[in-house]
DNA sequence: AACTAGCTCAACCGCATTCCT
DNA sequence: TAGGAATGCGGTTGAGCTAGT
């Protein structure tokens, strides 16, 4: 098997982020940009691994980060993201400016779930509990890109209207690009705008 | 005031994917 | 083309906070 990315130096820090630790990073990206995550901490004189300074960097230090609770059109535009694309997080992120893949997990995990259990719909495949039969609502884990518009730009629509139930978007369905198919440039995971194949 | 249970979220871990030689 | 290195992703953990008793 492979070795661990980041080699355990004995002397690295684990834990919360030190006000310093924050600085020395931020300087340095400032001073080099973003370089080679392994080689950072040295060069940044952090006793962190390479994987912990993106994380950080990525999450809570980033200048376009957006901190603070999630507005009711965000957790609309999530719910229905979710409900697309499954648990895709990173996707999901990068279609609500400035939230991270891990806020946005976080957020589902500790509220969403929560809510929609309440809604009597399964947080897990978005189907709508009546009288005890399941109704699909959404295909979850497939996407065409157009369904994914859609529920982005309800962003713009429904946050007057608060969260509808899902069966409402008439949304069609479908696997996108299988992972062979795929390019660098245009690998799904990577992208805001994710590349998907459209079946009418 | 002290204790406990539940919740939140920052951070870690392991695996998958992509990149590079 | 193969194999190792680097990066990215999603699941999970646990420390700290808050509400309830």
């Amino acid at each position: 098997m492979r070795s661990p990315c980041c080699v355990n130096r004995g002397n690295n820090n684990k834990g919360a982020w030190s006000k310093e630790e924050d600085q020395k990073l931020i300087d340095y990206i400032r001073a080099h940009g973003r370089v080679c995550w392994r080689s950072l901490p040295e060069a940044a004189g952090l006793l962190r691994c390479g994987k912990s300074c993106r994380l950080r960097w990525i999450n809570y230090l980033r200048p376009d980060v957006k901190r603070g609770r999630f507005e009711e059109d965000e957790e609309d535009l999530i719910i229905k993201l979710h409900a697309l694309l499954g648990n895709r997080w990173s996707l999901i992120a990068g279609r609500l400016p400035g939230r991270t893949d891990n806020e946005v997990k976080n957020y589902w995990n500790s509220h969403l779930r929560k809510k929609l259990a309440s809604m009597g719909i399964d947080p897990d495949n978005h189907r709508v509990i009546h009288n005890g039969r399941l109704h699909r609502s959404h295909s979850s884990g497939n996407a065409t890109r157009s369904s994914i518009d859609d529920a982005t730009n309800g962003l713009q629509n429904n946050s007057k209207n608060g969260f509808r139930d899902a069966d409402d978007l008439n949304l069609d369905l479908t696997i996108s690009l299988p992972s062979s198919q795929r390019t660098g440039s245009d690998h799904l995971q990577n992208t805001a705008s994710p590349t998907l194949l459209l079946f009418p």
